[in-house]
DNA sequence: ATATCACTTAAAGCAAACTTTAAGTCAAGC
DNA sequence: GCTTGACTTAAAGTTTGCTTTAAGTGATAT
């Protein structure tokens, strides 16, 4: 029914010294104690550390998650301000999956530019190169660069 | 032709101070100087920082930016290296895809769970609600909780 | 020539998210 | 009762990626 702090580490694969620092920051409510003071947690806080742990795969700061964590703490008064919140993050998710697809284009750009200059020896055969032998989905790219290089 | 590290920064919409400081870090090979010490940036070093821009998306460290910098500096002989540590760093970026998939799939249900409690006037709502009224696609994400909570 | 403004450096400071340390307490086995 | 190992705290330390500060130099306009 209850695990101590370092069961519920190697359940979340994650150091004791963390669950403490998430207590001592306010980022768990309500974790029991014993007698004695050691930390009781339950299946409730399992439930509150994996809310956690998407929130910060998200990429939102603790401080934030702080918030949400006291919201959460008032009940059901919070609803439309939790809702907000979490609708705000799952466009910063979305927002962070265009810029992904960006940086992995212009990492494929860079795998032909190695893969080509491997077959040729050398990194020059790209300083003379047509730009109908570059594919073509590399080519807003570079035109994105040039227009860069401009001086504009 | 030349751009001071105002100019420089002000293009690449960053502070001066960090220029300066991926200078220090060796993170910028080769930027010319002025008689008076003054940074003298080029089209070349332009290029250099779409390349370290594009790689700190990719969530690389600046360390290992600073080792691909290190073996570009090298020359044509670095070209395997350098290949090897593009692709490394694609599969990076392809996982983290695949995470933010999952973390959009969680705040989706987050949505769903306080639009829910939003008409309901209450989370209690999601207390008895029996699985057939949640959507399928939550689904599998709720029996993954469950199975975190059996104490295996 | 002098004011002004952008540049220079080294070094210190900062914020986030932990981790480590030091000193001590609790619980279980022998 | 004593040892052992996991727990407790507060406080200091670490890493990353910068920014700020202090003191000074360079370039330009008047």
């Amino acid at each position: 029914m209850f695990y101590t702090i370092g069961e519920m580490a190697k359940k979340l694969n994650v150091a004791p010294s963390t669950l403490r620092y998430y207590d001592k920051e306010g980022l768990l409510p309500c974790v029991e104690r014993s007698r004695g003071g050691i930390r009781m947690f339950k299946d409730e806080d399992v439930e509150w550390l994996q809310v956690l742990g998407c929130l910060k795969k998200a990429g939102m700061p603790l401080k934030e998650i702080r918030s949400f964590m006291d919201l959460a703490r008032r009940g059901d008064s919070s609803i439309d301000q939790r809702l907000e919140l979490i609708e705000k993050q799952r466009q910063s998710v979305l927002d962070q999956q265009r810029q992904l697809e960006d940086t992995l284009l212009m990492l494929d750009y860079k795998r032909w530019y190695y893969q080509t200059a491997q077959q040729a020896g050398t990194c020059a055969v790209h300083d003379e190169m047509p730009l109908n032998q570059v594919p073509e989905r590399f080519r807003p790219l570079m035109a994105e660069w040039k227009a860069e290089n401009r001086g504009d």
